[in-house]
DNA sequence: TATTCTATATTTGTATACCAGATTTAAGAG
DNA sequence: CTCTTAAATCTGGTATACAAATATAGAATA
């Protein structure tokens, strides 16, 4: 009897098929920007990069389409979509109401006010980025800041429905945080941004629950004041669908 | 990668393809419980129904496993998905958030208390649907009375995310309200419903903010109870995953 | 009878080939 | 030089074929 090999179906670590490598792959590189909106991709290509065949590529390319972040035209190519400015909005007000919801249920259940030396800390870090010009580093210190009300109510999935996953979320928020503005600008905006943390810990410490909850729309609300900059300076376009 | 390449023209031809098709077939089917979960299918069973060859099948098949809705395992087959109870507890979350607020939002701006007569004339129509026994166009018109608050506040797209398109709250509000149920298990909960809609008007009538916020979260806490009677009287499990 | 082994059938994953339509290129007329 | 037009090229859509893994049914065995 052979019982060299045990078979543990459950237990076993698959591994990751060619198609999710090439979709992982490609959607990275639109979310990062690496690939610009309106570039044009081609099956053939890809599966030449990828050394396989159209098949697997086709299947991540399909999905890409699915996702929106890809735009594939018979007979002509598959184009990376432009960022689509009214879903950037939809997925914004879901933010607002979906997360202003979980911190004000955090505030109702007396969770925050023993964390606000907690939060204290979180924020004078963030001060202390910005004073060093870490500006990365503040970008992410700044996703955590938020996760922290997630875990607290043990509603992270909610995360998939504000943002998180969102092609078009994601660049234009890369777009209004990241390296394609000029410095003053995002450091304007970071100052901004910590400002109105302080200020939510204020209003938590002083048992404010309307002046958190003004704060908490008003924070959800910067992205459209940063992209509405953004196309008043005629920047990125081209990045832009319409 | 090739990104010096910008097509500039985004053309937008839709026609209605294959794999649409053949998707949009098997997600009704599967959506109403005529595929049930666990059930088997094949690609090459599925090409020979549409007369195809398995590419088109494949592609609608992949779709619906992003989608959650069959299961495809390698050289095993793919399986209609038993329904996600966890998914269907999201789904609900996201639908009480989301959707009170909404309703909460048409009340602050005053747009309610006019439209009471018209609320109360929609409320009258189920009731004589309930005493007709037409429990069918009485689900129909639940639906309606909730889009209602959709279309006033030009929040349409936020059905997205409120189980409209997730395939396991369908199924589950399918089993909850559907003919699977006693017609005297289906009668009272129609009642229940009717009478809480019923309670949302008095709290508007009444200008009770929290009342009506309570009779809404209360409203769309009604699915839980439900599958958690199907599931307490062992119906059905084998529709349920785990 | 019950269990194990084996040959066969089934199913998904992938590669190759071909098609139809759109785009690009280049030749030719004015 | 510009415009027209037809051939070449590129691209996604589909069909067929094969490979690898799994399930099934029947035979062989204890």
């Amino acid at each position: 009897m052979d019982t060299s090999i045990i078979e543990n179906r459950d237990a076993a670590v698959e591994a990751p098929k060619l198609p999710d490598e090439i979709h992982y792959f490609l959607w990275n590189k639109i979310a990062t920007l690496e690939l610009k909106p309106g570039v044009k991709l081609s099956e053939l290509g890809l599966a030449e990069q990828f050394k396989c065949s159209r098949i697997p590529v086709r299947e991540a390319v399909r999905r890409l389409n699915v996702e929106g972040a890809l735009d594939s035209q018979p007979q002509r190519g598959s184009f990376v979509s432009r960022i689509d400015l009214e879903e950037v909005k939809r997925v914004r007000y879901l933010r607002e109401v979906l997360e202003t919801r979980i911190v004000l249920d955090a505030y109702d259940a007396n969770l925050l006010g023993p964390l606000v030396p907690l939060l204290r800390g979180m924020v004078r870090d963030q001060k202390n980025m910005l004073s060093f010009n870490e500006l990365e580093k503040l970008t992410d210190a700044d996703t955590q800041f938020h996760d922290f009300f997630y875990h607290l109510e043990n509603k992270e999935f909610v995360q998939a429905h504000t943002g998180r996953y969102d092609i078009h979320y994601i660049r234009a928020r890369r777009l209004a945080l990241g390296v394609e503005r000029s410095d003053k600008q995002r450091y304007d905006d970071s100052l901004n941004v910590v400002l109105q943390h302080d200020r939510m810990i204020d209003a938590i410490e002083n048992g404010d629950r309307a002046a958190l909850e003004d704060e908490l729309i008003n924070h959800f609300r910067n992205i459209n004041h940063t992209l509405e900059d953004i196309l008043h300076r005629n920047e990125f376009t081209d990045y832009f669908h319409i």
